[in-house]
DNA sequence: TGTAATACCTAAGCCAGCGAGGTAACGACC
DNA sequence: GGTCGTTACCTCGCTGGCTTAGGTATTACA
């Protein structure tokens, strides 16, 4: 399937808010972000998968092997505080950027 | 000054939108983001000349140069219709995007 | 048997943007 | 005369996220 082309830097932003609820492991993740967008986002795994482990290196992310809902073995992913701390900082930041950048598509 | 961490892709569509109306130079695009973003986007020259370059080189900008209202000579660029056509693309693609984003961040 | 889905991974390459440098002309100020 | 801020352009090296394209292994189902 064909990616979408991800305007850089807003992949962080949607990982950390999968996984705000509770623990999911990256396959559900990128489904989630496909579902939730309508099909609008659809993250290759080739740019989820790096995006985890650097997450994880950050220490925004906390990883602990479990079994998913299939009974296989699955790498689930949780936020640590200072991930927390990060997603609402990001969130903000999103907000006043789109905000800004739709002020500027309005202007006539 | 410091620069404003752009997410990547987004550039292109404010400087298609600064031109939308008439030719503008491009240290005046530079400051018309800044401005009307209230310094929330603050384009760096190394993101911004290249960027304008890039366009011109994609057929989607004409440059000419002319008298600014300083009286010194500036490079002018305006948009091509085949820009004025990517313009449209590239604003409906950023609208999906961002309200996939938001749809996905205001989920519980 | 083989295909689809689940679940993970990596490597090569591209290229946009960042940071930091530079040139030159002009006006204002002291 | 010198300096500072602004206007107006430029380039170069580097980083690093993303795309594309591979790969492994397991389970379920036809």
């Amino acid at each position: 399937m064909a990616g979408s082309d991800l305007y850089t830097g807003t992949l962080d932003l949607l990982i950390l808010k999968a996984v705000s609820w509770g623990p999911r492991h990256g396959y559900a993740i990128g489904r989630w972000i496909r579902e939730t967008t309508s099909d609008v986002l659809n993250v290759q795994e080739g740019a989820l998968y790096p995006a985890l482990h650097r997450l994880e290196r950050k220490r925004l992310l906390e990883e602990e092997w479990r079994e998913s809902e299939t009974g296989r073995q699955a790498k689930y992913y949780s936020l640590t505080p200072a991930g927390r701390t990060h997603l609402r900082a990001e969130r903000r930041r999103w907000e006043e950027y789109s905000g800004a950048v739709a002020r500027a598509l309005a202007t006539t």
